[in-house]
RNA sequence: GCCGGGGUGGCGGAAUUGGUAGACGCGACGGACUUAAAAUCCGUUGAACUUAUACUUCGUGAGGGUUCGAGUCCCUCCCUCGGCACCA
């Protein structure tokens, strides 16, 4: 035996696969279809890191086993090549995009062949290749000549918009380009003022330019936009239609965010500053309402605002507008800050995105002087603010604050002095327990006080504890008629405490609401509660009476442990009133100083205000998304350009789809430009061009599109990759789509994944795609670490060079390392040592050959029993089997009756027959199927040869013919089975030999003899015909049968003890395996196969067929040295062609376990014992046990747990 | 702040969903082979106690609870990683 050698082997496979393309994937297969994806990478300069090879190979194992499986599997590959680490690699050495992508490609072609996955090449694809990106500007146009229709909620043609008549041409096309999917919008975007370049979301890290490290600044750009919003409530509501990890639908859904609520009218009045009826610059809570009479009900004059917490409307007491808000210009003449106005507009518009959303930043603001808005319920005239903590781009650009139930409005009119009126207070309600509200009591309505008495030296609190209820509380009790919340107070605590003399100090908190069960009056409380606190004089005190303090008893806490002695919520409200923690009230509630609304709780408040609001016109119910329309203009090089006209007489135009691709003009400038513009904008040949409408002079659009259009439907690409005159056929793409399970990171969770659905659904929308999700199942990996635990990257040093581990330890020893790492979802640290260990299994693996090959050498001859006296079918059988002793029954001393055949079906009937003549004589044994034609008439599925036709036989076959002239149904097939048992391992197997059969005609001039009748069998059912001889051979189902049996044989042999053991240990292993592959958790595959190796390893022998299962099972994770060997075992076709293992569920049982014996739950002793033991058995055994004696003796068992299979635990 | 995932030996990590915690691998230690080293092979390897591979006790971030039995379920808290972040 040869040294392993990976560098040997691993590139003899790699070439030996790509020539045989035995990865290449029909498309005209009938086997069904599994497409698996991983992304397709960036050819970037650095090359590939192992963090890439990780997903690509845990998709190849998937991919390898399901073509096992028998799937028809399509794992493709491409690549996603336009992008910015390209044109800037570019402009630094001064090379065309085009070639550094070539030069990328090469190195990542070769990198990738290097660990042998098995991508179909043939499918190949570029996104920067013209006769791909060509298809991705088609779709653009698509999206620029579609809109969306709200009610059939769907994209439709742009040519089937209802577009107003009574509008002029520039009217009328305004009106129809911003219907379009693709619009051209204002947007203020990245802007670096050193390089002078508008930057990606992607290119500021921490609000800084990525190249000069120069703080990034908005700029406003016209910007082509795609409307994905439209399709905000699809993206989340079809995510209940697929398998994504739920981690990556949650982020999704957060991302789009949408929120529920309703948008409100407030109109907007004249109202010189001086003329204010009042302002309060107080904060305690004021209730009164300043209205104004004179509210007007002009459209114009209104600014809506969205809110998800409609029924606060009564709380509102001042509204922010965005400071870009357009109602800021319109009533610029009536401000009078004007100018104030403006500076807060200019500083917000120079901070960066991270100033303003950096929260740890105090609010700012400026109140509009001069105008007011009016509160449509109640007619409160509210001041009007602008400040930057309201976003233009969410909602409507403007809200109702309401201080007293938003924090982020409380804490504005905190600092501004205004006005916070509540209008929601808690309400406690009991889910568990015995305090839960009872339908079958009546419910009493009651007002309450809560006090709590200040002890008159010390910090502590005099409370109530309710010992039969295990509530702990302050001084509680009802308030009674004519009495106030302290002349109640003063009372309860006198009557429940017996303390005298004390002074009040203070209300704490509002009326908040308390539902519950009160067990010690038996009915249903709903109180209307309030707190107070008072502090004692002195100690002066009188003994309460009996009746009052049968419940409770009174004590003192200090105030340090109040926290941990309250039990109710209530309680623990009003002590936080006390101790200054109050925080706004944002939860749901019940609504107090709402007019019409009072009293209900926030759900029904909600219904209500909503419903109020749209029967007087003043607002609706409405939905709002976070997600925003996608920004799809970038100003470089390096993208497919937008193909769009722009002519200054009939604007946008697209260009047709016959100009498609429209190319980069190839250039050597293509660096950025001074103005912010792309590069291709000083490029006058290309720019200017002839409109193709009216003929006159007109621009080219000069913006080119972001890195994620390519990738936004690659996948339907390698469905058709070659297709010149459709993205993709509709009958491939039928084929294949969905994708069954791609693969990608979790950074790519809320961008590409959302956007190539948003662009699948549209394709979707106009029928060019059948489904309307394209990916069934969705997986993350875990990324890579640096051996430190630290991301790798360049700059840190600490990359891990894939080339270098492959060429050092091989293909298969860093695959199966990247699997065996850890989770596949995790992110796991790499560590070379370990990847050294993986190297020894392998080694391990190549050195167990010898035990098999020595197997083989050492065979002895074997000797097999045909169940036949049939002198013919012996002497074709041993013609066959030349290196084995064929035997009949005629050659057996012992005399043996023939069995009575009792299975169901023909293989049935075959294996009894078998397995009784193998245990009668010991001899492997291969049942006689000859005059089987006889059983076959009584109505049973047998085959016949007139060859062997003797006897009793031959009067079968005569009346074989007979009923074959009045058979009916005579389309059938042909069926041999051959059925071999050995009874050195119990087991057998069969052999079938299948062909299809068409009616055979009994041939002029037969006479029955000469040629082979056949019995055929078509479920079961009965059916003749007759073929000729040559027909026969034309369908030789007994040759193929005889031809695997052969093979079986060959590799059939002797079997050492320690077999059964193993083929234990491999059917459990195969189960493994194959569940672990389905669920990707290749780590515990991985394992389990090493145990089997273990096991396998410390055998004598190693069975040829075990060590064959074995290598199979590999075959996908470490498909090289597998292939290597498979190929020393003789066998032609490659390893990557079989078929995958099953498992039979027989022998993953165990006879005997080991059976644990617990006392008190602790392990005191463990016996072997049958796996079928009855529990009062177990039990007799477990409490006889020495340990266990010693643990139990002179103790009472209270009890004994049987756990079948398990364990027994006895309870003393 | 909100949402999501985690916390188990020296390290990466297992544990059939409530039933022997630490599988498998790495590392470490001891031994065999060798002139020697590497490689390989054999053994040990959670901690404590101990002459002991015996017995026992402790042990899955912390504290409490449910259970015959908890890494797993419930409550409170701490730490950590990822995402979002003034979204009204």
């Amino acid at each position: 035996m040869e040294k392993y050698n990976h560098k040997k082997i691993e590139k003899k496979w790699q070439d030996s696969w790509d020539e045989s393309e035995i990865y290449h994937t029909k498309n005209s297969s009938k086997k069904p279809k599994y497409y698996c994806l991983i992304e397709f990478p960036y050819p970037s300069g650095a090359g590939l890191h192992v963090g890439h090879l990780r997903s690509h190979i845990a998709i190849d194992i998937v991919a390898r086993k399901k073509r096992m499986n028998g799937f028809n599997v399509m794992y493709p590959i491409g690549w996603d090549a336009f992008g910015l680490p390209t044109e800037n690699f570019a402009i630094k050495t001064k090379t065309h995009p085009k070639i550094v992508t070539k030069n990328n490609i090469k190195n990542y072609t070769r990198q990738i062949k290097s660990y042998g996955p098995s991508f179909d090449w043939s499918r190949e694809i570029n996104t920067t290749d013209p006769e791909y990106f060509k298809w991705t500007q088609w779709i653009f146009l698509k999206l620029f000549n579609s809109f969306y229709d709200e009610k059939l909620d769907k994209a439709r043609p742009i040519e089937e918009l209802n577009v107003p008549n009574n509008l002029d041409e520039f009217e009328k096309r305004k009106y129809i380009d911003s219907h379009r999917l693709a619009y051209e919008k204002e947007m203020a975007i990245n802007w670096c003022p050193s390089c002078k370049i508008g930057l990606a979301n992607e290119e500021v890290i921490n609000g800084n330019c990525e190249r000069c490290g120069a703080l990034a600044e908005r700029k406003v750009m016209r910007q082509w936009m795609l409307k994905i919003t439209k399709y905000a409530d699809r993206l989340i509501k079809d995510l209940g239609d697929v398998d994504y990890l739920e981690k990556i639908k949650t982020q999704q859904i957060n991302w789009i965010g949408k929120s529920e609520g309703a948008t409100v009218k407030f109109p907007v009045i004249l109202r010189r500053h001086d003329e204010e009826s009042r302002t309060n610059t107080q904060n305690d809570f004021n209730n009164e309402i300043v209205t104004s009479q004179k509210a007007p009900r002009n459209d114009n004059n209104i600014v809506k605002v969205f809110t998800t917490r409609p029924d606060t409307l009564f709380g509102c007491t001042y509204m922010v507008l965005s400071p870009e808000h357009s109602l800021i210009e319109k009533y610029k003449n009536k401000i009078e800050n004007f100018s104030e106005i403006e500076k807060y507009q200019k500083k917000t518009r120079n901070k960066s995105d991270l100033e303003r959303t950096d929260l740890a930043k105090e609010k700012s603001g400026v109140e509009l002087k001069g105008i007011k808005a009016i509160n449509p319920v109640n007619q409160e005239e509210i001041p009007i603010w602008i400040a930057d903590y309201v976003l233009s781009s969410y909602g409507t650009g403007a809200i109702m604050a309401v201080p007293a139930h938003d924090e982020r409005d409380f804490e504005f009119a905190k600092k501004f002095g205004i006005k916070i009126r509540e209008v929601v207070v808690p309400i406690f309600k009991a889910f568990t327990g015995n305090n839960v509200l009872r339908s079958d009591k009546k419910t009493v309505h009651r007002k309450i006080v809560i006090a709590f008495l200040k002890h008159w030296k010390e910090d502590k609190y005099l409370c109530l504890d309710w010992k039969k209820f295990d509530w702990h509380s302050g001084v509680v009790g009802g308030i009674e008629n004519g009495e106030n919340l302290k002349e109640a107070a003063m009372r309860e605590i006198k009557e429940e405490t017996g303390y005298k003399n004390m002074k009040f100090v203070r209300n704490l908190g509002s009326e908040h609401r308390n539902t519950f069960f009160a067990r010690h009056k038996d009915e249903n409380r709903y109180s209307i509660e309030r707190g107070i606190l008072f502090e004692l004089k002195d100690d002066a005190w009188e003994k309460p009476s009996e009746e009052e303090t049968k419940n409770h008893e009174a004590v003192w806490i200090e105030a340090e442990r109040m926290d941990d002695f309250l039990t109710l919520g209530n309680q623990k409200l009003i002590w936080n009133h006390l101790k200054g923690k109050t925080a706004c009230f944002k939860e749901d509630g019940v609504n107090i100083n709402s007019g019409f609304l009072n009293e209900l709780e926030t759900i029904d408040a909600k219904k209500e205000i909503t419903a109020w609001l749209e029967k007087n016109k003043l607002g609706k119910k409405a939905v709002n998304f976070k997600l925003r329309d996608w920004v799809f203009s970038r100003q470089h090089y390096w993208g497919e350009p937008i193909p769009i006209i722009k002519c200054e007489k009939c604007g946008n135009v697209s260009l047709s789809e016959k100009d498609l691709p429209l190319e980069l003009p190839n250039v050597k400038n293509y660096e950025p430009t001074d103005t912010g513009e792309s590069p291709l904008a000083n490029i006058k040949k290309w720019v200017e061009v002839k409109c193709p409408v009216c003929g006159g002079s007109a621009k080219r659009e000069t913006d080119t599109m972001p890195n994620w259009a390519g990738s936004s439907w690659y996948f339907l690409r390698y469905t058709d990759p070659n297709n010149k005159s459709e993205f993709a056929s509709k009958n491939n793409l039928e084929k294949w789509m969905p994708i069954d399970l791609y693969n990608g990171g979790m950074e790519h969770t809320t961008l590409h994944l959302l956007y190539s659905r948003f662009w699948h659904k549209f394709l979707f929308d106009l029928g060019y795609v059948q489904s309307a999700e394209p990916y069934k199942m969705r997986r993350s990996h875990g990324m890579v670490l640096s051996e430190d635990g630290q991301k790798m990257s360049k700059s840190r040093g600490n990359v891990v060079n894939p080339d270098e581990v492959i060429g050092k330890y091989g293909a298969d020893s860093v695959r199966l390392y990247e699997m065996f790492m850890g989770p596949y979802g995790d992110a796991i640290p790499w560590n070379t040592t370990s990847l050294i260990g993986m190297n020894r299994f392998l080694e391990r693996i190549w050195k167990m050959q010898d035990k098999v090959k020595m197997q083989q050498t050492s065979l002895e001859k074997e000797t097999i029993l045909v169940a036949t006296n049939n002198q013919g079918k012996l002497k074709e059988l041993k013609n066959h089997l030349k290196n084995f002793n064929i035997l009949s029954l005629k050659d057996i001393d012992k005399k043996i009756e023939e069995p009575e055949e009792t299975g169901k079906t023909f293989e049935d009937n075959s294996l009894l027959k078998a397995k009784y003549y193998a245990q009668e004589t010991g001899y492997m044994t291969i049942a006689d199927d000859s005059g089987l034609c006889v059983n076959a008439l009584n109505g049973r599925p047998g085959i016949f040869s007139s060859r062997y036709a003797e006897g009793d036989d031959k009067k079968g076959y005569i009346k074989l013919l007979k009923e074959l002239e009045n058979a009916s149904d005579r389309s059938a097939y042909f069926k041999s089975v051959i059925t071999i048992y050995n009874p050195k391992d119990n087991n057998y197997n069969q052999f079938n030999g299948k062909c299809d059969g068409k009616i055979l005609t009994k041939p002029e001039g037969d006479n029955g003899f000469g040629y082979d009748p056949v019995f055929m069998v078509n479920n079961l059912k009965k059916s003749f015909g007759l073929c000729s001889l040559e027909e026969k051979n034309k369908f030789d189902h007994r040759k193929k049968a005889i031809d695997k049996l052969i093979k079986y044989l060959k590799t059939c042999h002797p079997e050492p003890v320690e077999r059964s053991k193993i083929k234990h240990t491999l059917h459990k292993t195969i189960k493994k395996v194959t569940e672990d592959i389905d669920s990707l958790k290749f780590n515990t595959a991985i394992s389990q196969s090493m145990i089997l190796a273990n096991e396998m390893e410390k055998s004598k022998n190693i069975s040829l067929t075990d060590y064959k299962s074995f290598l199979v099972l590999l075959s996908p994770f470490i498909p090289h040295i597998t292939e290597e060997l498979w190929e020393t075992l003789e066998e032609e076709k490659s390893i990557h062609l079989q078929s995958w293992p099953k498992f039979d569920p027989k022998l993953i049982i165990d006879s005997e376990i080991t059976m644990v014996i617990q006392v008190n739950g602790k392990v005191r002793d463990q016996i072997k014992v049958p796996a079928e033991i009855s529990e009062d058995d177990a039990k007799k055994l477990a409490s006889e046990s020495e340990k266990v004696q010693k643990w139990i003796k002179g103790k009472e068992i209270r009890k004994i747990i049987f756990i079948k299979g398990k364990l027994v635990n006895i309870v003393v």
